[in-house]
DNA sequence: AGCACA
């Protein structure tokens, strides 16, 4: 079967059927968190022009990470729409100018043969659409261990929480995770030491503490381990 | 539905 509609791998996902009220910068945020789990994402771009909203591009460092983000997010519900994801139909700029294979007069060329070609298309409406709004920059901050493919679990608003130092209590988690919006609750199980169960509204909630405390060290010896619960 | 790099 097709699913990815025979376009072949590369190492930019291209998603559609994204909510278009969402701001930009939150959507940028959001698909950050959701998609880092998968590898180190290089770019992410998203435009809200008339034509390009509702899609965007994350760009990873390594097909086999885009290959995962393809199958395991597919139909992900994503702000109450099922994510529609593919391949990216060509390179992003930001990896053909770090292989030095950028040629920005093709790039201007190619420019030229698009806006003929919708010039030719008679249009209806507004001439011109609002302005694109200027670029947020793409998310910071890489992470250091990347899971293999059988680590990553669906996303769900519960995290699984591995590689605590015994002595760690649901009330020191409890401190550090309320920082993030949608917390619920800490679950530990006084039977199994070093692992813990701590619960958000939903799984974007969730995916944001995660990136954001994914190696989080209670004592220098115990990066903490977070993945999804499984469900 | 829509494949860009503001």
């Amino acid at each position: 079967m097709m699913l990815t509609g025979d376009i072949p791998p590369n190492q930019t996902i291209y998603i559609k059927n994204l909510n278009e009220k969402v701001k930009k910068e939150e959507l940028k945020r959001s698909l950050y968190c959701l998609f880092a789990q998968y590898g180190r994402i290089v770019d992410i771009v998203a435009l809200k022009t008339p034509k390009l909203r509702g899609q965007a591009w994350v760009v990873f460092s390594e097909v086999t990470a885009a290959s995962n983000a393809v199958r395991q997010m597919q139909n992900f519900p994503f702000y109450d729409k099922p994510m529609r994801i593919q391949y990216a139909k060509s390179k992003s700029d930001c990896i053909a100018k770090a292989e030095g294979t950028y040629d920005k007069k093709k790039k201007q060329e190619e420019k030229v043969e698009k806006k003929k070609r919708t010039e030719e298309t008679p249009q209806t409406g507004a001439a011109n659409g609002p302005r694109a709004d200027s670029n947020g920059g793409p998310p910071a901050a890489p992470r250091q261990g990347k899971p293999s493919a059988q680590d990553v679990t669906e996303p769900n608003n519960i995290l699984f929480i591995q590689n605590l130092p015994h002595e760690t209590t649901s009330m020191m988690l409890e401190v550090l995770f309320k920082q993030y919006p949608g917390f619920r609750e800490v679950r530990m199980i006084e039977a199994k030491p070093g692992i813990a169960f701590v619960e958000f509204d939903d799984d974007i909630q969730s995916s944001v503490a995660m990136q954001a405390l994914q190696g989080f060290k209670i004592t220098p010896q115990n990066p903490m381990a977070i993945t999804y619960a499984k469900k």
